[in-house]
DNA sequence: CCGCCTTATGCAAGCGCTAACACAGGGCCG
DNA sequence: CGGCCCTGTGTTAGCGCTTGCATAAGGCGG
């Protein structure tokens, strides 16, 4: 109330306070049990009597340690990544690591300007959905930060890769599909190499099992909700129509239900659709939505693992740590 | 390739490198035009030579400026906020600035704990959608840090506040209603004192213009999809029915209408909905949604010119910024 | 009861950068 | 043409913490 501090109270405040060096009251902070039960009694009411916070900047530049993650995705708003997100952030916040977050967007010059930024800060960890471009592979790969690629595996990440082989994903909803007897699949794809991949595998796949047309339409990134108006639209003029859509997120299939409904189509027996990434809402649709569940808690738990082993001394090797995923058939399709 | 660098590479080594003092090389990164072109040139390559990478925890330390803001909001999935914040991370972005991104959830321990973490790393300021129990919010009083609170208008922020007043929300959707004819409105909120004050706004308006009854049902935080169908379960054991559902969030609202439809009810003509937020979906739903937009790039404008402001040395004053909402009338209601 | 080991603490040297101050040199005005 | 100001750069003292090393007590086996 009256005088405001004129300097920020420090580890030496809190020290005098206490009257111990202030090494002791830096290592009651960081590790408590190295210091003796009532010298720590002590340096504890000191902390409370100065209303003490540690400056972690300092801190961070001495240890060089920063005790920070850096998290990279695309986007906020109507993400399939959200879940694994929200676990990501929740699992290191109660490991004690803060989350720098960065929107990378579509540009894969964000991208780079987000790990830059990043490095800056000398973050313990990067964890992004990638792909890096050439120059920031390299970038990182000279850098000691540790590289976590979530969401994918691809043949050579820059550091651990923990995700599955999107690929699979299409060949097995082709399958799926195939044995289900549909026959004239629409599959709608957002350019990114992830999507790529699934409807790669996909059309491969149907070749194998049915072999007939698999017909396309192209969304822009993210595959959202808005998107199913033009869609189903064109859909509709499709001749013969297509019996199944393969959406690249909930969201999409959502809102192609929504359409198909609408204008008076039974969904699934007119028109069947699949989503992608067993979103919040995908089971509570009516009719529910077929779709395929990553394990986004899994994802967070094995990138924390790699990050607290790093923290210990160990080395991460560069490697690929495959979570798999799960088709979820339900009344959709 | 051959042999990693033992030490990362410095300022120092830049400035050998550029053959100028370690003080112009920091010059020319921070402020280029104070630096002499031909200068500037040579620390350009040395840069680009060294792959030098800035420190910003020492940079942070020396200058006691993190060009760091923290951004605490309760949820990721389905939140109401997420165009918000959105907006808030790319203009931080496109500021220079980093964002650290905390999750608060339900409990107010977590929003304290983040805002100390926050405080750690010494922020240049928090953006918060409090709101803040006491003890935190002398916490904040006593810390130098620009603490913004946004969604919300409360009578005395613990420094700047950038939103609207929910009651006024509340009330508006009761006198749009009330106009439409509905009679028997049902209102579905969740704990939480936003959603309480739009509730209070409501209840409040509509004894004055209509005067019947108000039923009400009640959700968890935060209110999403998932929550319809057992909200609409309840409604219909409801004599007389209500004809209309205010909702606390446009996914609440969206899967009212789902919920509604798959039992045969017309959307409004037999249960109409209004929601909250115009999320993305709201516009593209079939009904479209009846709802309450707020300008989320608006809050992260006047977020960013107030750090501007205060990263430019003027005060920024504990006050409050009204940036209103609108209703949107659409098919919904 | 003495030397040795363990445990608890202090000392001091940085970590990599910023910024206040000093200062050199050149342009320009009177 | 001398003094003054402006521009550009160097010098130096920290910013607040961590950590390796040194040191002071106790504990204990022989």
């Amino acid at each position: 109330m009256s005088q405001a501090p004129a300097r920020n109270t420090t580890l030496d405040d809190v020290a005098a306070h206490a009257e111990v060096s202030s090494a002791t009251v830096s290592r009651y902070i960081n590790n408590p049990d190295v210091v003796a039960p009532r010298t720590a009694e002590r340096i504890k009411a000191a902390i409370e009597a100065t209303g003490y916070i540690p400056n972690l900047m300092a801190g961070g530049l001495a240890s060089s340690k920063s005790r920070m993650v850096a998290v990279l995705i695309p986007h906020l708003v109507d993400s399939i990544f959200n879940d694994t997100i929200e676990a990501m952030v929740n699992e290191l916040a109660a490991s004690g690591l803060n989350v720098m977050m960065g929107l990378t967007g579509l540009l894969p010059r964000r991208e780079a300007e987000m790990i830059r930024a990043a490095l800056s800060r000398r973050v313990d960890a990067i964890i992004s959905t990638g792909p890096l471009d050439e120059e920031t592979k390299a970038l990182v790969r000279r850098s000691p930060v540790l590289f976590i690629q979530v969401w994918d595996l691809p043949e050579h990440p820059p550091g651990l890769a923990i995700g599955f082989h999107h690929r699979d994903v299409g060949r097995d909803i082709a399958r799926f599909l195939a044995a289900r007897g549909y026959r004239r699949p629409h599959i709608v794809t957002a350019p990114g190499s992830r999507a790529m991949q699934r409807r790669d595998g996909f059309v491969a796949e149907w070749a194998v099992q049915v072999g007939g047309p698999v017909t396309e339409a192209t969304v822009s990134i993210p595959t959202r909700f808005g998107h199913a108006r033009k869609v189903f639209a064109d859909l509709r003029h499709m001749d013969p129509a297509p019996d199944v859509v393969v959406c690249g997120s909930d969201y999409l299939a959502q809102g192609l239900i929504i359409e198909a409904q609408a204008a008076g189509l039974r969904v699934p027996d007119q028109l069947a659709v699949v989503g992608f990434g067993n979103s919040s809402i995908a089971g509570d649709m009516r009719p529910t939505i077929t779709t395929v569940d990553i394990d986004g808690a899994r994802i967070a738990r094995e990138a924390i693992a790699a990050i607290r082993q790093r923290d210990a001394g160990e080395t991460v090797p560069a490697s690929v740590i495959d979570v798999g995923f799960r088709l979820i058939a339900r009344e959709s399709a």
